[in-house]
DNA sequence: TTATCACAGTTGTCTAGTTGTAGATTTATT
DNA sequence: AATAAATCTACAACTAGACAACTGTGATAA
């Protein structure tokens, strides 16, 4: 026996499936799906929310119900690029930037990228997109002697491959990559639009030169709900 | 020699009959017959039960138990006008808009509309009524580019025709009707205020315009209860 | 240009009422 | 005694309406 929440949850589903609702895009109204399915308006709401718990949709009070994009894979390997990666799951990466400064290197950023003592580091800090959804949250540190002019570079382009070239490292390679996973903090979740306490997959990396020299000491939070991270084949 | 649930059944079909309760009103609440009887509120279900089997009535669960109107009869020929065929039924037409989009043909719409591949096309679905009984539900989809003020004329008027002609369609014919049975979907039976798993009556026609070029390619899933379509001669 | 405000539209929450379903129990009929 | 009819109890599912909380937009004023 089906219930008639059920059978309209089924017919969403399937429609935003069918691409008949992009990610990023808004539902009719709760107002408008009970008009249109003969329905009283929380019948609607249950199926609504039973979207909502699979991940497919959010609402936002006084805005509506948006399609959630599904989850990206993000592989992890030799090569890990932010923007690549995004594009060949299908979406549209962007980023923001958060912070940017110089200062002395703390003893975690000393010892990844083999720096002497009070060595200065620029710090980036800021959030990775695909398509308009948060699903990362990072922050990098480069050694500063070696790259002088980054934060400029990084602050016109917020691309680190472009600003490493513009720099004259035109490759570099992940050498170290450790995976956690944690709780997000108040701050954390606001920022990746998470509720207090989601579960984080944290990646500390550190990616080198074609010397084999340290360039950045990374970590990354990425939404454990968002993404799948997947270790690539080395070929 | 009769039960108690049958002479309540009796007594409901003479008060219905004489008018007392007129088609499209609301019966008292079981709570209240059940108190007006002196019985049980599933002695009174027993009898409603009966009513609805017979086509008397329909209830809405969490609205209340509703009287039906009589079924109407439904030329199909080679003008085939809704409005024009329920008034000829001795009955009120309307309509209600479910939904109104523009989006690329699908397979279906391009071969019967005689489209170009990514074409887009007007989609229009709704719900017939004939004395505000619910009689069928319909889908159609024109071709957008020889139509491009079709929705915004849809919208205001309703009706094909009057659409059709603002858009410069004088006229148009049915070229197409093919007829299957099918059963009602959970949402479709909502809709038609059917029991789920009611037999409908597909129709999957197109219209073209006088030069013999498709306009409306339509589905229409009528209620078998309610509806006997009938073929016309063609003078 | 910027800040503020008003307003309509949307989702969130609550209360109350109605039909649908399931099961156990009592009463009437044969 | 057996069986059918009716009762009683308790929820589940859906409707209906009202109001609170919040968003987005456009108008107005500084």
């Amino acid at each position: 026996m089906t219930t008639v929440w059920k059978s309209i949850a089924d017919t969403l589903v399937s429609e935003i499936e069918q691409g008949h609702y992009p990610a990023g895009s808004r539902l009719p109204t709760e107002a408008m799906l009970a008009e249109r399915f003969g329905v009283n308006r929380h019948t609607v709401r249950r199926a609504i929310g039973h979207l909502r718990t699979e991940g497919l949709v959010y609402s936002r009070r006084g805005a509506g119900v948006f399609v959630l994009p599904q989850p990206v894979a993000y592989p992890l390997g030799r090569r890990v690029r932010f923007e690549r990666n995004v594009l060949a799951a299908g979406q549209t990466p962007s980023r923001r930037l958060l912070m940017l400064e110089s200062r002395r290197a703390n003893d975690a950023e000393r010892s990844a990228l083999q720096l002497p003592t009070s060595a200065m580091v620029h710090v980036m800090e800021g959030l990775s997109f695909a398509d308009e959804q948060p699903i990362a949250l990072f922050r990098s540190a480069f050694p500063a002697k070696r790259f002088p002019e980054l934060p400029k570079q990084l602050r016109e382009r917020l691309s680190v491959t472009q600003a490493m070239q513009a720099s004259g490292v035109s490759d570099y390679f992940r050498v170290s990559t450790k995976l956690t996973a944690h709780l997000a903090t108040p701050v954390q979740a606001n920022l990746l639009r998470l509720s207090a306490g989601a579960p984080l997959l944290r990646s500390v990396s550190v990616n080198a030169d074609q010397a084999g020299q340290p360039v950045e000491y990374g970590r990354t939070w990425f939404s454990g709900e968002r993404v799948s991270l997947f270790i690539e084949d080395e070929g």
